[in-house]
DNA sequence: TAATTATTTTTGTGATCACATTTTGAAAAT
DNA sequence: ATTTTCAAAATGTGATCACAAAAATAATTA
């Protein structure tokens, strides 16, 4: 799986070429089909999809700039490796990060939009049962996105986007070598507790959704994932 | 006050052009120097620092992933608008982030580093002495990232950096307006608080840092702010 | 055969140019 | 005097080129 593994994504015509090579670029790495390690040069990026490095590189540097590649000494440009503490601190605060996204969105929550929660969560189960894991993927974020950009004021989600990008590396290892990922839905909870405005109970729920899910991972499993995909963990 | 306003920053030789342009925009948002709603033309910038658009653009591209920057329809870059919604939204962000970066720092503090604080205090009161505002500013920057930057996995880092950048021009709109910046002072407590590597006074004292000093700002008085230097409140 | 050196290729970087769009400012019309 | 129309200037964007550094490959030596 490299670089063009997902399908070249439609592109709206306005949109320039280094927002469409930053978003086709983001969606690999969030969804993890460029393993950690691999350096990306900005000519073959270019030549993928067909334009030049101009554009490329704006995109990798706003990627650089979203935690989502790091640049080494060399100037070389690669997805960061995740070690076990990286990924503990990316658990714990996305954990934080999110309850505090929910909290203030409910206050902004419109029945209409709950009801597109539930859709999206019901196209999420569906995508489970065809284990679809990266549609899977997708959807969940669409789910977590629908719920904290309920309000207006949005400082919070881009940041939240950060820490998928940086553990979308980690998932694409999971996936490859726990064959089916094992998805937790708290999100019927969420919803009902939405409906009552029960701003605790939301948090509750998003937590549990996190610490049930990509929380789960035990440390030794994760360091365990790491060695099978060849990260050493030193 | 324009882009220019601080002295064009020291240059390791090996920082490359764009990484130059990156981080003296960024410093001359962070301590206020731009003012919102003024547009930024990649070519005046360029010329400004005698370089080219090339690196510029990267740079300006590095800054919107940041949030200190907007791209708007047209395509114009700008630092953005402040309302008193968003600001609230920034204040309890950063209350929240800071808190939690300061207990996941306590377990890897060391006493070097906690008189380093201790030496970052005393020149950032001397500054505050001198009534010089963007050094006392910058200090007390550097003394929060001294404190955070103890955990050696950083993920935590720049999203707290996204959120100076994003409060700064308005900190720059209070400086033009209050004349002097009252400064709150609770590093002392964090300091005695990390000696005793108790976590929970130590994210107090944060907390109250946050919360008298820049969370100070009454709803009033911050649209009163706005008002003051053109920002429409609408 | 293994290690070292030399050569070739690849790569990142930044300046420049051409093009399309937008903005600005002047001229004309209402 | 205000609005509208039109030309000129400014601006964002992306491709291309030249250069230096790094990586990869080939040749040489121990």
């Amino acid at each position: 799986m490299g670089i063009l593994a997902l399908e070249p994504l439609d592109r709206p015509d306005g949109m320039t070429t280094h927002e469409y090579a930053h978003r086709r670029l983001r969606q690999a790495i969030m969804v993890g089909s460029i393993r950690p390690g691999e350096s990306l040069t900005i000519r073959g990026i270019a030549e993928a999809m067909e334009s030049s490095p101009t554009p490329v590189r704006e995109a990798l540097r706003r990627l650089s700039s979203e935690g989502a590649l790091r640049v080494l000494d060399n100037r070389r440009i690669m997805v960061p490796r995740m070690t076990a503490d990286r990924f503990s601190e990316l658990v714990s605060l996305r954990s934080l990060l999110e309850q505090h996204a929910a909290r203030r969105a409910v206050p902004h929550i419109t029945e209409r939009r709950i009801d597109r929660l539930a859709e999206i969560d019901k196209a999420q189960d569906e995508a489970i049962g065809r284990k679809d894991n990266a549609t899977a993927l997708l959807l969940n974020q669409e789910f977590h996105r629908t719920l904290y950009t309920a309000n207006p004021e949005q400082v919070i989600m881009p940041m939240v986007e950060s820490i998928w990008l940086q553990l979308g590396p980690f998932l694409g290892i999971a996936m490859e070598h726990v064959a089916q990922l094992y998805f937790v839905d708290r999100h019927v909870e969420a919803i009902e507790a939405l409906r009552k405005r029960d701003e605790d109970a939301v948090a509750a729920a998003i937590k549990a959704d996190i610490s049930e899910g990509i929380g789960g991972f035990e440390r030794a499993a994760i360091e365990n994932l790491l060695r099978l995909a060849g990260q050493s963990v030193a």
